[in-house]
DNA sequence: CCTTCGATGCGCACACTGTACGCAGGAGGG
DNA sequence: CCCTCCTGCGTACAGTGTGCGCATCGAAGG
């Protein structure tokens, strides 16, 4: 039983190449980190616990000693991220501004990291996490010293509004981002089937000149109806507010 | 070469079982109805090309001769979906009941079809389907005839919102429904966590009494929620539409 | 010093995925 | 009759997440 032929090289302390302590070792935020630098880089689909690992020259379950599962790690990653988005305290003079300005830091997050919304409109409980928590209590505190009266209600309305666009906008950039072009390009490249498809639909046609007329600069046209829809969204919560 | 023995049964026309044409010939509507079938009762990752197949008494790769890849699919149940939404005519008298109806239909659609959203924050271009269309046709429609100038503007605005909370609606649902308890017996499961979470957090501590006060009925909640911010976006918009 | 122990990494294996490819059989047209 | 086209399928490949048990280590305890 013992006497099996081992054709394997034998393994010794010699041969064994030294257990490097150069690298940073295996940690979680050092996975969290880098699964965050691949999916910014490659996409949602591209990250796999496999290539994970090899990045962190590590096989892949190793991983499995640091984080649980899959799904773990990105909620992980949200809430990483989630630490980017920037609240201004509350009490300053001017609530609006400061709304806008954390509408427009998640929005940036966002577009920063396109598989962002993807994961918020899948993970069960990202919300639980620490950075999430500390985003939800800055803007409590802003709407609450704003004087709403439900702050609750009204940052659901804002922040609705911010996913909405944001997921929208998202999926966009990533569909273009497929395709190797700039955006004008893409856009450019788009406008022929676009046409064709809305042929037939008399206000889709009608409205289509508008749209295509300041062609320039789509980033900016993604910009500008950002702000739009937010002022919208303000305009009307400010209704609401007691004077 | 040709003398090898043959031990399996022989093949022959008796033996092979008739060509059934009892059931509806695979087709891409049937694939398309039934994928829709099994993603609204088991959830988006639990379609498989293989299951699918199997539910269509078919192979996993006979599907591929009628949709091209699983993405498409995807795609294509997006759009049969869409054409569940409801927008009113333009040109009633009283366009924010249209609209509200519009936004509502859209987001029982995306409740009852959970996957919805997350295949829309994907896809990027399922937009061009003709039901998708027709949607986005209606609604340019509604918008032109209650007299705004900037009509897309206008939706970009009220659907993102709509989006948004559906969105986070359905992902809630999602999880919900993978606890296999009703939405009353998760919350109540869930509030001991949330509590822990919130605490040391101020403003989310003090607005928790609001949240769980009502806690009899979340679903009628959450449709107050949603109506809600409905109302302020269309008080935003109503600002802006020329008297 | 040696021994023990808990923590860490890893190789293997399993069940599963999307889909490319080539073949078999039936439908219809010459 | 043959020939061509269309449909379905079996097999196969390259991947996926992850459970399991073993090897190795640094530290702790005797």
């Amino acid at each position: 039983m013992s006497r099996t032929k081992d054709t394997n090289p034998i393994p010794s302390v010699w041969t064994r190449e030294q257990r490097r302590t150069d690298q940073p070792a295996l940690s979680r935020d050092a996975i969290v980190r880098e699964a965050i630098a691949m999916l910014d880089a490659d996409g949602i689909e591209a990250l796999s616990m496999r290539k994970l690992g090899a990045r962190l020259n590590a096989g892949a379950t190793s991983l499995y000693r640091h984080v649980a599962t899959k799904d773990e790690l990105m909620e992980l990653a949200v809430d990483e991220v989630a630490a980017e988005i920037h609240v201004p305290p509350a009490g300053g003079p001017d609530w609006r501004a400061a709304v806008t300005e954390a509408a427009g830091s998640f929005r940036t997050t966002a577009l920063r990291h396109p598989w962002l919304t993807l994961v918020l409109g899948q993970a069960g409980l990202a919300y639980l996490g620490p950075n999430y928590m500390n985003f939800s209590e800055r803007l409590a505190a802003l709407f609450t010293a704003a004087g709403f009266p439900e702050p609750n209600r009204a940052i659901d309305a804002v922040f609705s509004y911010v996913i909405g666009m944001s997921t929208t906008e998202a999926a966009w950039l990533t569909t273009v981002a497929r395709s190797g072009e700039s955006e004008s390009e893409f856009v450019a490249r788009l406008l022929p089937a676009a046409r064709q498809a809305s042929a037939g639909y008399d206000h889709l046609a009608a409205a289509e000149p508008e749209t295509s007329a300041q062609a320039g600069d789509p980033a900016k046209l993604r910009d500008d109806k950002f702000a739009y829809g937010l002022e919208v969204v303000l305009d009307g919560l400010a209704l609401r507010l007691p004077k």
